[in-house]
DNA sequence: CATTTAATTCGTAGATTTACGAACAAAGGT
DNA sequence: ACCTTTGTTCGTAAATCTACGAATTAAATG
Protein backbone atom coordinates (compact mmCIF):
# COMPACT_ATOMS: atom_id res chain seq x y z
CA UNK A 1 0.00 0.00 0.00
CA UNK A 2 1.24 3.36 -0.88
CA UNK A 3 1.18 6.26 1.31
CA UNK A 4 0.26 8.40 -1.59
CA UNK A 5 -2.87 6.13 -1.69
CA UNK A 6 -4.44 7.32 1.23
CA UNK A 7 -3.29 11.01 2.05
CA UNK A 8 -4.21 13.47 -0.60
CA UNK A 9 -2.79 15.39 -2.78
CA UNK A 10 -3.52 18.36 -1.08
CA UNK A 11 -2.26 17.16 2.56
CA UNK A 12 1.11 16.57 0.86
CA UNK A 13 0.97 19.90 -1.08
CA UNK A 14 0.31 21.57 2.70
CA UNK A 15 2.83 19.12 4.31
CA UNK A 16 5.60 20.04 1.46
CA UNK A 17 4.75 24.14 2.60
CA UNK A 18 4.41 23.61 5.87
CA UNK A 19 8.12 22.31 5.87
CA UNK A 20 9.76 25.15 3.94
CA UNK A 21 7.98 26.86 6.59
CA UNK A 22 8.83 25.12 9.12
CA UNK A 23 12.21 27.05 10.06
CA UNK A 24 12.56 30.61 12.32
CA UNK A 25 14.87 32.19 9.34
CA UNK A 26 12.50 31.00 6.72
CA UNK A 27 9.20 31.97 8.30
CA UNK A 28 11.11 35.74 8.94
CA UNK A 29 11.85 35.62 5.12
CA UNK A 30 8.58 34.97 4.22
CA UNK A 31 6.99 37.56 6.88
CA UNK A 32 9.04 40.46 5.31
CA UNK A 33 8.11 39.66 1.88
CA UNK A 34 4.61 39.04 2.65
CA UNK A 35 4.48 42.53 3.92
CA UNK A 36 6.59 44.11 1.32
CA UNK A 37 6.65 42.60 -1.67
CA UNK A 38 10.47 42.02 -2.63
CA UNK A 39 13.75 42.53 -0.78
CA UNK A 40 17.39 41.69 -1.99
CA UNK A 41 19.25 38.85 -0.26
CA UNK A 42 21.81 41.35 0.77
CA UNK A 43 19.13 43.04 2.83
CA UNK A 44 18.62 39.99 4.87
CA UNK A 45 21.31 39.04 5.53
CA UNK A 46 22.32 42.95 7.24
CA UNK A 47 19.47 42.09 9.60
CA UNK A 48 20.26 38.09 10.65
CA UNK A 49 23.21 37.01 12.14
CA UNK A 50 23.91 34.30 9.99
CA UNK A 51 26.12 33.71 7.15
CA UNK A 52 25.64 34.51 3.95
CA UNK A 53 26.02 31.00 2.35
CA UNK A 54 23.21 30.02 5.38
CA UNK A 55 20.84 32.11 4.39
CA UNK A 56 21.08 31.56 0.91
CA UNK A 57 20.64 27.52 1.33
CA UNK A 58 17.55 29.25 3.00
CA UNK A 59 16.40 30.88 0.24
CA UNK A 60 16.74 28.03 -1.89
CA UNK A 61 14.54 25.87 -0.09
CA UNK A 62 11.68 28.46 -0.01
CA UNK A 63 12.64 28.79 -3.79
CA UNK A 64 12.63 24.85 -4.47
CA UNK A 65 9.33 25.31 -2.21
CA UNK A 66 7.50 27.62 -5.10
CA UNK A 67 7.08 30.25 -2.22
CA UNK A 68 9.62 32.46 -3.57
CA UNK A 69 10.89 33.72 -6.88
CA UNK A 70 14.60 35.35 -7.79
CA UNK A 71 14.78 37.93 -10.50
CA UNK A 72 17.97 38.97 -11.32
CA UNK A 73 18.80 42.92 -11.03
CA UNK A 74 22.40 42.97 -11.79
CA UNK A 75 25.08 42.98 -9.66
CA UNK A 76 21.98 41.82 -6.96
CA UNK A 77 18.99 39.38 -6.93
CA UNK A 78 15.52 40.67 -6.38
CA UNK A 79 13.48 38.13 -4.54
CA UNK A 80 10.14 38.14 -4.40
CA UNK A 81 6.90 35.94 -3.43
CA UNK A 82 5.62 33.53 -5.82
CA UNK A 83 2.06 34.99 -5.49
CA UNK A 84 0.39 31.60 -7.37
CA UNK A 85 1.96 29.32 -5.06
CA UNK A 86 1.49 31.93 -2.55
CA UNK A 87 -1.74 31.87 -3.15
CA UNK A 88 -2.39 28.33 -2.92
CA UNK A 89 -1.09 27.25 0.34
CA UNK A 90 -2.61 30.50 1.44
CA UNK A 91 -5.56 28.08 0.70
CA UNK A 92 -4.53 25.26 1.28
CA UNK A 93 -3.86 26.29 5.17
CA UNK A 94 -7.56 28.24 5.36
CA UNK A 95 -9.19 25.11 4.05
CA UNK A 96 -6.71 23.16 6.91
CA UNK A 97 -7.51 24.93 9.92
CA UNK A 98 -11.11 26.20 9.11
CA UNK A 99 -12.20 22.36 8.77
CA UNK B 1 23.87 39.11 17.70
CA UNK B 2 21.37 36.54 18.51
CA UNK B 3 18.56 35.26 15.85
CA UNK B 4 16.18 35.50 18.84
CA UNK B 5 16.88 39.32 18.92
CA UNK B 6 15.68 39.70 14.67
CA UNK B 7 13.06 37.02 14.62
CA UNK B 8 10.21 37.56 16.86
CA UNK B 9 8.20 34.96 19.26
CA UNK B 10 5.43 34.48 17.74
CA UNK B 11 7.33 33.72 14.41
CA UNK B 12 9.31 31.04 16.45
CA UNK B 13 6.25 29.39 17.56
CA UNK B 14 4.52 29.31 14.26
CA UNK B 15 7.96 27.98 12.45
CA UNK B 16 7.66 25.29 15.25
CA UNK B 17 4.06 24.46 14.41
CA UNK B 18 5.11 24.51 10.81
CA UNK B 19 7.62 22.26 11.55
CA UNK B 20 5.01 19.61 12.92
CA UNK B 21 2.94 19.89 10.34
CA UNK B 22 5.83 19.56 7.79
CA UNK B 23 5.27 16.23 6.65
CA UNK B 24 2.42 14.13 5.32
CA UNK B 25 1.60 11.54 7.73
CA UNK B 26 1.54 14.41 10.20
CA UNK B 27 -0.51 16.23 8.32
CA UNK B 28 -2.82 13.52 7.62
CA UNK B 29 -3.39 12.92 11.41
CA UNK B 30 -4.11 16.38 12.59
CA UNK B 31 -6.64 16.80 9.35
CA UNK B 32 -8.56 13.47 10.76
CA UNK B 33 -8.66 15.15 14.68
CA UNK B 34 -9.72 18.43 13.26
CA UNK B 35 -12.68 16.57 11.66
CA UNK B 36 -13.43 14.00 13.98
CA UNK B 37 -12.91 15.21 17.93
CA UNK B 38 -10.28 12.06 18.82
CA UNK B 39 -8.77 8.72 17.39
CA UNK B 40 -6.98 5.76 18.38
CA UNK B 41 -3.53 5.00 17.12
CA UNK B 42 -4.63 2.04 15.93
CA UNK B 43 -7.33 3.72 13.74
CA UNK B 44 -4.37 5.81 12.08
CA UNK B 45 -2.22 2.29 11.63
CA UNK B 46 -5.06 0.64 10.19
CA UNK B 47 -4.99 3.59 7.39
CA UNK B 48 -1.54 4.22 6.53
CA UNK B 49 1.12 1.71 5.21
CA UNK B 50 3.83 2.72 8.12
CA UNK B 51 5.27 0.83 10.49
CA UNK B 52 3.21 0.84 14.11
CA UNK B 53 6.79 2.37 15.54
CA UNK B 54 7.08 5.19 12.61
CA UNK B 55 3.55 6.40 13.62
CA UNK B 56 4.17 6.30 17.13
CA UNK B 57 7.17 8.73 16.48
CA UNK B 58 5.03 10.83 14.34
CA UNK B 59 2.83 10.96 17.33
CA UNK B 60 5.34 12.27 19.52
CA UNK B 61 6.60 15.42 17.08
CA UNK B 62 2.87 16.59 17.30
CA UNK B 63 2.76 16.03 21.05
CA UNK B 64 6.37 17.58 21.55
CA UNK B 65 4.96 20.30 19.54
CA UNK B 66 1.67 21.02 21.76
CA UNK B 67 -0.56 19.98 18.61
CA UNK B 68 -2.07 17.10 20.23
CA UNK B 69 -2.74 14.77 23.50
CA UNK B 70 -2.97 11.81 24.73
CA UNK B 71 -5.50 10.82 26.73
CA UNK B 72 -5.05 6.78 28.38
CA UNK B 73 -8.09 4.42 27.64
CA UNK B 74 -7.06 1.16 28.07
CA UNK B 75 -5.63 -1.01 26.15
CA UNK B 76 -5.35 2.00 23.69
CA UNK B 77 -4.93 5.56 23.86
CA UNK B 78 -7.36 8.17 22.56
CA UNK B 79 -5.36 11.50 20.85
CA UNK B 80 -6.92 14.52 20.57
CA UNK B 81 -5.69 17.66 19.44
CA UNK B 82 -5.05 20.13 22.01
CA UNK B 83 -7.60 22.52 21.18
CA UNK B 84 -5.44 25.54 22.93
CA UNK B 85 -2.47 25.30 21.28
CA UNK B 86 -4.15 24.57 17.90
CA UNK B 87 -6.19 27.65 18.35
CA UNK B 88 -2.93 29.69 18.67
CA UNK B 89 -1.50 28.02 15.70
CA UNK B 90 -4.72 28.67 13.36
CA UNK B 91 -4.27 32.95 15.06
CA UNK B 92 -0.56 32.88 14.20
CA UNK B 93 -1.10 31.35 10.49
CA UNK B 94 -4.49 33.36 9.89
CA UNK B 95 -2.07 36.42 10.83
CA UNK B 96 0.88 35.08 9.03
CA UNK B 97 -1.08 34.92 5.78
CA UNK B 98 -3.14 37.87 6.18
CA UNK B 99 -0.66 40.01 6.50
C1' DC C 1 41.89 43.28 -18.29
C1' DA C 2 41.88 43.49 -13.22
C1' DT C 3 38.73 44.76 -9.51
C1' DT C 4 34.60 45.15 -7.08
C1' DT C 5 30.04 43.71 -5.74
C1' DA C 6 26.38 40.45 -4.69
C1' DA C 7 25.19 36.19 -4.14
C1' DT C 8 25.60 31.16 -5.06
C1' DT C 9 27.87 26.76 -4.88
C1' DC C 10 31.21 23.59 -2.77
C1' DG C 11 33.08 20.95 0.89
C1' DT C 12 32.36 19.51 5.25
C1' DA C 13 30.79 18.44 9.96
C1' DG C 14 27.45 17.66 13.39
C1' DA C 15 22.58 17.27 14.47
C1' DT C 16 18.08 15.82 13.38
C1' DT C 17 14.61 13.16 10.82
C1' DT C 18 12.59 9.17 9.06
C1' DA C 19 12.05 4.53 8.91
C1' DC C 20 12.00 -0.33 10.38
C1' DG C 21 11.75 -4.47 13.37
C1' DA C 22 12.63 -6.23 17.91
C1' DA C 23 12.00 -5.76 22.58
C1' DC C 24 9.27 -3.98 26.24
C1' DA C 25 5.32 -2.24 29.25
C1' DA C 26 0.73 -2.22 31.17
C1' DA C 27 -3.64 -3.78 31.95
C1' DG C 28 -7.41 -7.08 30.95
C1' DG C 29 -9.04 -11.58 29.87
C1' DT C 30 -8.52 -16.92 30.17
C1' DA D 1 0.12 -17.27 36.12
C1' DC D 2 -0.09 -16.70 31.10
C1' DC D 3 -1.64 -14.73 26.88
C1' DT D 4 -3.57 -10.97 24.19
C1' DT D 5 -4.08 -6.31 22.95
C1' DT D 6 -2.36 -1.70 22.23
C1' DG D 7 1.29 1.26 21.97
C1' DT D 8 5.75 2.87 23.25
C1' DT D 9 10.72 2.63 23.50
C1' DC D 10 15.17 0.88 21.84
C1' DG D 11 18.68 0.17 18.51
C1' DT D 12 20.09 1.22 14.19
C1' DA D 13 20.79 2.88 9.44
C1' DA D 14 20.15 6.05 5.72
C1' DA D 15 18.82 10.46 4.46
C1' DT D 16 18.17 15.24 5.18
C1' DC D 17 18.99 19.65 7.56
C1' DT D 18 21.70 23.36 9.40
C1' DA D 19 25.64 25.85 9.61
C1' DC D 20 30.14 27.75 8.41
C1' DG D 21 34.08 29.47 5.57
C1' DA D 22 36.34 29.10 1.20
C1' DA D 23 35.95 29.06 -3.56
C1' DT D 24 33.35 30.43 -7.52
C1' DT D 25 30.34 32.95 -10.77
C1' DA D 26 28.68 36.83 -13.37
C1' DA D 27 28.33 41.26 -14.68
C1' DA D 28 29.51 46.19 -14.09
C1' DT D 29 33.21 49.44 -13.28
C1' DG D 30 37.79 51.53 -13.20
Amino acid sequence: MEVGTVITEQQQRAARYAKALGHPVRMYVIELLSKQSCCYSGDISDELPIAKSTLSQHLKELKDAGLIQGEIELPRIKYCLNRENWNEAKLLFKQFFDV
